[in-house]
DNA sequence: TTGTAGGCGTTATCAT
DNA sequence: ATGATAACGCCTACAA
């Protein structure tokens, strides 16, 4: 455990008796420099373990190598593959991420995007995150290049990734109709999720065109948790008529509502359809066996990255957004309803 | 979107009229300066939008303020939950988390450390990672502190934060063994992980104690995945005499069981007992109900981390071995066997 | 208490 | 093709 010092660049020209730009020029490829002093250079740093100094390079560069990545809660399983999808390409780049938590919190998320421009981080990924309030427009604003994924507002025109909501909800309720369900549950994500609100839009439409009616108490608002699965699913078991189905927001949220309706002595899919959000690697295991409407996490994420690189090389660029198509899965959580409603008269 | 320049310290000074070194006296805190003057920096700061950059200060300082974490992948469940200890006392310290995958693979892992190096990290949480090669060795021996969790190698003196398998591992076979079940089969996480072989030896002890045989059949060798654990299961319930009951590797490598058990149309805990090992979210949902030895990851995530701060404070500090605690959780997935094994005689 | 100067390790510019 | 020199933005002796 000696305390060695670092091996600088200067070591490195000491030891050939070269020059210093000419070792950098060597070490970064440029084709200004000969083969020959290039093989000196190359021999000479692996020899003395010379490793460049990426702070320094930052430093003079003003480009950090670093990508911060914003998400809010790494701990739920929907989140980890957007940032694997991110660290993708940021290893294809030789970036770096920087990863913190937001718990949803604005506050929180104010302070991390604070120190990822402290940090002069190349770009961020912002992955269903606060995007509206003048605090947060004021930051985004700092001209550090930036990607949204999931949570946008169209008044800004902001560079975009994010899911067809449209697609994967129709489909989902479509496929509760055709098992004959008519009295359908609807778990609303964060109220400030745009994601979310498309797709409650989507619920609402396709609802109609089915001509099923969708009272207030149909429609539960809460977020992707499982604690608002859990309360969702009591509330909607407690109801006088409760639906026959239920449309999480997400697949955590969804096993919420499994948990109420298991801990109400209810069977799934006997009593009660079930439908997620996500299709998390969870989804698709027997134990759990729960029919959701797949989103292309990975993929998103390595999109958003792309869309970052663009623009951190290209500032001026226009904006894009990237619509992720989805699709129901159907597995073992839906089935037809146990008891039918008795057929009632129109009002 | 102007491309203003960044604010420097020099700004500051220029605006106030105060010299430079003044200027950054008042910021950080110093007490060599009068309250007035540092009003007026304060002020000048804030009205100017002046944000200290962090590269510039890890280049003089030579401390990055980042602490590197490496973790086998986010997407498992049991990941992130250390990884939020890690978070935890980072932003006490002011520290940013710079988190990489390394799927487990040594080459991943060399690569990323090496980046993390060369980005001068304060220090290094290793949690599950390659510990004894002497290619990573090499670079664990670069002088930059470093902790491990949950894998080390005894005959190096490394700060270290691991579980205490002992208590965890022999209650659940006693657990077990209480509900009258006589062939255990276990599930052994990566063979270079201290951590899976002392639990592995802790079954084998305990099961000695009991008088259980353990025959070579009855541990399965792969890692913490999902895979391994459907791997186990199908192995273990096609022998000629299958264990009535299996402690994984982890929960997710337990569901990977449940997986192949579910596959045979075997019920849990009907006729199959499982046992997993984290106690993440997950296995206390009723879909789920998963008994299971409960890990307390976040609280090793910020030991680890704490011991990494005294350590990058004190870098001569003799090294720390922290061991928490573990215990079994009784739920759901485990019961007496439906059809106990015919008395036998003792051979 | 405040001001001056030097250097952290690079890369970029400009000369040779 | 190679070399000298000046930044990048900050902290910290040391001098005033």
């Amino acid at each position: 455990m000696t305390e060695r010092k670092r091996v600088t660049i200067l070591d490195v020209s000491r030891a050939t008796g070269l020059a210093l730009s000419t070792v950098s020029n060597a070490l970064a490829g440029k084709n200004h420099v000969s083969e020959e002093t290039r093989a000196t250079v190359l021999e000479a740093a692996t020899r003395l373990g010379y490793r460049a100094s990426t702070v320094a390079r930052a430093l003079r560069m003003q480009r950090s190598f670093t990508i911060g990545v914003l998400v809010a809660d790494v701990a739920n399983p929907s989140s980890p593959d957007f940032v694997r999808g991110v660290e993708d390409v940021a290893i294809r780049e030789k970036c770096t991420l920087l990863l913190s938590n937001t718990d949803g919190d604005e506050e929180r998320q104010l302070l991390h995007m604070r120190t990822l421009l402290d940090r002069q981080v190349d770009g961020m990924v912002l992955i269903s995150q606060h995007v509206s309030s003048p605090a947060v427009r004021a930051l985004l604003d700092a001209s550090t290049p930036f990607v949204l994924i999931q949570r946008r507002n169209p008044l800004f025109p902001d560079d975009y990734v994010g899911s067809d909501n449209v697609i994967g909800v129709s489909e989902a309720i479509n496929h509760l109709h055709a098992l004959k369900h008519r009295r359908i549950g609807f778990v609303r994500g964060p109220s400030d999720s745009s994601t979310a609100g498309e797709r409650l839009e989507t619920f609402l439409a396709e609802a109609k065109r089915l001509r099923l009616k969708v009272d207030d108490e149909l429609v539960f608002k809460g977020d992707y948790g499982f604690e608002t699965g859990v309360a969702a699913g009591r509330h909607f078991l407690r109801l006088r008529r409760p639906p026959t189905a239920i449309m999480g927001s997400s697949d955590i949220n969804a096993l919420g509502v499994m948990e109420a309706a298991l801990e109400s002595g209810l069977s799934i899919p006997g009593q009660l359809s079930v439908v997620g959000l996500d299709d998390i690697a969870l989804a698709s295991f027997r134990a759990i066996n729960l029919t959701t409407i797949h989103l292309q996490k990975r993929a998103m994420g390595a999109a958003a990255a792309d869309l970052l690189i663009e623009r951190i090389r290209q500032p001026d660029r226009t904006p894009q957004e990237l619509i992720f198509p989805t699709r129901l899965v159907v597995r073992g959580s839906t089935a037809a309803p146990a008891l039918p409603e008795a057929p009632r008269l129109r009002a």
